[in-house]
DNA sequence: TCAAAAGTGTTCTTGATACACCCATGC
DNA sequence: GCATGGGTGTATCAAGAACACTTTTGA
């Protein structure tokens, strides 16, 4: 440690992995690299971070920026150091996770990256860098988090049925799970408000719809509230 | 994005938020710094990332240095990465918690650093940087994580009593903990094996000794074994 | 009238909690 | 013989798991 900090300096970049759910099943976004190395490949959203911005706001601006994405819940997950993860040379990697809602509206407007889509996470193309890596640990990250933070519902329409939600926890935990039981345990937490609308001409039985109370989540929290699903 | 990494880079340091146990207290190893910033300031023990040294090693290494401690157990915990952080220039720092046996016996080849010591974790004086945010973020996560993973053990002598071990606990969770009912689960776990021997000459009644079994958790842990104490 | 998903309670089992006394040792 | 911490079992309560049928709608 010296006075100075002259010595060769690694790069810094941030990746998002950004998680959706649609059509029943938890989605990834990926885009296809415009540039070398791993040119063509799929790759996680991300870039270098400026020195007049915080990482955070580097994971939200790259995100904006590749695939025009804004105001997601997102949080750090991992920073990545192995030496040649990069082929050009060092650089560090500072890993977020994103979780959106409405995985089909919002089919991307590519800018810097050539393209980007939507894959389901059980069948991801294999990735540029170390971003297989990534993608298993942040899965695994939200296999662990649902069951002990409500953010099953960034995931969510504002909207939603039971049923819906219920898919959702099916599709990240890859079991299934009892109806009457997960609705239990599901409506005993008091945190859902029962709206008086009805999902309707779906050809069957109209469902009824739910929203997430945010603000009775945060007054119970401070009380030492812990979500528990 | 470009083809050539160009700009200004941030520097990068790894610092260690150090855990011991000893005498009944959660304790974190702190030194003094000889150089400025923060000169004469109780810090976390940390230096700068080499080029060709990954974000673990750089953690190990610096550990070693300044404390003279090596062969511990070590996570990474956080990166942290307010801009005005340093106040020299912008720095990211990577932060690892780390967990050592016998807070008693190190006490510290100071090298690097001006001094070292152990403090008591509800005691700790201001420190340099945003050192004191990222303390409570890893008692957080100390105190999250020796609910689902075993690794109070690692605070632990090779051999101990059951109610050293529950000191421990109760001295992170920072609450009373019932005898029977944690001995009951503790040993229905199965990872403790029972040692033919006792402590002795501690002026009163013996106490069996016992140690973790490492490898039976591991295998455990491959059949899908979840710890939960 | 049929297919398809929505909605709803009870029983049983398991794990969590609460709780008080005798034992072995050193002084 | 007494003070100190070591060691042990049971009864109650709450939460989790298992489980099947009726309802509403559109086609």
């Amino acid at each position: 440690m010296a006075f100075t900090y002259s010595y060769p300096r690694a790069a810094l970049t941030v990746d998002c992995v950004v998680f959706g759910f649609d059509e029943g099943a938890l989605k990834v976004l990926l885009i296809r690299r415009g540039i070398e190395p791993f040119k063509g490949c799929w790759a996680l959203p991300g870039g270098f971070v400026q020195t007049d911005e915080t990482l955070d706001a580097a994971a939200r601006r790259e995100l904006q920026e590749e695939t025009g994405l804004s105001e997601v819940y997102q949080e750090q997950l991992y920073t990545f150091g192995a030496i040649e993860r990069d082929p050009r040379e060092r650089v560090i990697s500072v890993a977020y996770f994103a979780l959106v809602r409405r995985a089909d509206h919002i089919p991307l407007a590519a800018t810097d990256a050539a393209e980007a889509a939507w894959f389901v996470a059980e069948t991801i193309p294999s990735l540029a860098f170390d971003h297989a890596g990534i993608l298993e640990i942040a899965l695994n990250r939200l296999r662990g988090k649902i069951r002990w933070q409500p953010v099953g519902f960034e995931l969510m329409p504002e909207k939603f049925t039971l049923t819906q939600f219920q898919a959702l926890y099916e599709a990240i935990l890859g079991r299934t799970l009892d109806k009457r039981n997960f609705r239990k345990k599901l409506l005993a937490l008091g945190l859902l408000v029962a709206l008086e609308e009805f999902t309707t001409s779906e050809s069957r039985r109209p469902a009824q719809l739910f929203c997430f109370d945010h603000s009775k989540y945060q007054v119970l929290t401070r009380m030492g509230f812990i979500f528990d699903l």
